[in-house]
DNA sequence: ATACTTAGTATGGTTTACCGTACCAAGTAC
DNA sequence: GTACTTGGTACGGTAAACCATACTAAGTAT
């Protein structure tokens, strides 16, 4: 087991397009229904959502809680493991900020050189 | 600019297979030769490898340093923008240790489950 | 009957990521 | 001149990720 493995786990477990994206906005907006978080996330496919959802849930990271009502009504919400990806993922968006901030920075500075 | 944005930069920059394993030991080994690299990362094409790091040249978070000699000799090294990665490279690997804990517990539980 | 709702599934296609293999340059050692 | 070194590049191919579109169920409202 190399110093590596648990980035790896990291990566297989949340890694992806979509995944950091879906686990940020339920750990920051709670219990979504699947409607509200496609509305979210204005360019994922249905099918990719459903998808990224289950494989969550098998992996333990997400809720899913089936309402028997008509039309369906499928509430997601982080489990307790989901929530333990906090730190992980507030990090991530705040050095994405920072980096924002950096390619502004690079970008500016080759303005200036080439006038 | 949506509450995401951070973690679509972040990903943008550092999505992939590779290039937060190739951070990750940067971080923690210093200077690496682009041979060094290699071995520690077993699966890699070379071309890969090249391609990674040129991006991530590009992109600020990795200094590359050639020396005039043969055979080549060319060494890589994180940025001080690339260091600022630390946090989140940190959490990531402790995380993907939780995370392989947590699914083997949950295997033992379905052992016990069905006997 | 018709239309509208939601949370899907199914099918097929495209795009991107990644891989394997072969090749190169330009020196040193034999 | 042959083999070995390192850090590449170039080519073609495969597999995975992702997308667009169409379809479904089963109820409510008109």
């Amino acid at each position: 087991m190399g110093r590596t493995t648990g980035i790896i786990a990291t990566l297989q477990a949340i890694g992806g397009k979509w995944k950091p994206l879906i686990l940020f906005l339920l750990l920051h907006e709670g219990t979504l229904r699947f409607g509200e978080l496609r509305r979210k996330l204005p360019n994922i496919t249905q099918g990719m959502l459903t998808n990224q959802l289950r494989e969550m849930e098998r992996d333990g990271l997400v809720v899913r809680r089936v309402y028997q009502e008509i039309p369906p009504k499928v509430e997601y919400e982080l489990s307790e493991h989901g929530r333990s990806l906090q730190q992980v993922l507030a990090d991530m968006c705040g050095w994405g900020f920072t980096h924002i901030d950096f390619m502004q920075n690079a970008e500016d500075i080759n303005l200036e050189e080439t006038p």
